[in-house]
DNA sequence: GCCAACGTTGGC
DNA sequence: GCCAACGTTGGC
């Protein structure tokens, strides 16, 4: 199973409204972004997601699943761009902020750190079990 | 509100 | 196919 990032601004998309979702899920659509894509068409039913606020907060707020694995974005109609289908399972019991992440060495290569602006992100099982235990999420 | 980083576009 | 110009994102 892979693990992955999705990043939005709160004021757009919140955690909240994903939630708010529940079992049915949301279209991670909107993104118009070849690499963001191309990850998005490498994740399969099942993969976990960190899901990170960006903006003022900055801070990785709770954990989803792909529940779909990746279809044409019905906001698109030129047939180029896809996205997944996301859950939310848990919110992270004490959110990992961007600061925490860049603070310990052992993440320094995460893509966060690295390319903070890529949108949807791959996260390395390491990664993933670190920043899970940072934020007492033992899922 | 500024600016650095990066991706995309378009002219050549 | 290269590269300059531009727009956008996101951290500070």
């Amino acid at each position: 199973m892979a693990c992955w990032l999705f990043k939005t601004e709160p004021e757009g998309w919140s955690w909240e409204k994903q939630k708010s979702k529940g079992k049915a899920g949301q279209e991670w659509d909107g993104v118009r972004n070849f690499q963001a894509r191309n990850h998005m068409r490498a994740m399969q039913k099942g993969d976990r997601g960190f899901f990170y606020h960006s903006g003022s907060e900055r801070r990785i707020v709770g954990i989803v699943e792909v529940s779909a694995a990746a279809h044409p974005d019905s906001t698109d109609s030129t047939g180029t761009w896809d996205c997944v289908d996301l859950v939310a399972l848990a919110d992270m019991p004490n959110p990992v902020s961007l600061d925490a992440v860049k603070a310990d060495a052992r993440l320094k290569d995460m893509v966060l750190v690295n390319n903070a602006r890529l949108s949807v992100q791959p996260v390395r099982a390491a990664e993933w079990a670190l920043v899970c235990k940072m934020g007492g999420y033992s899922g």
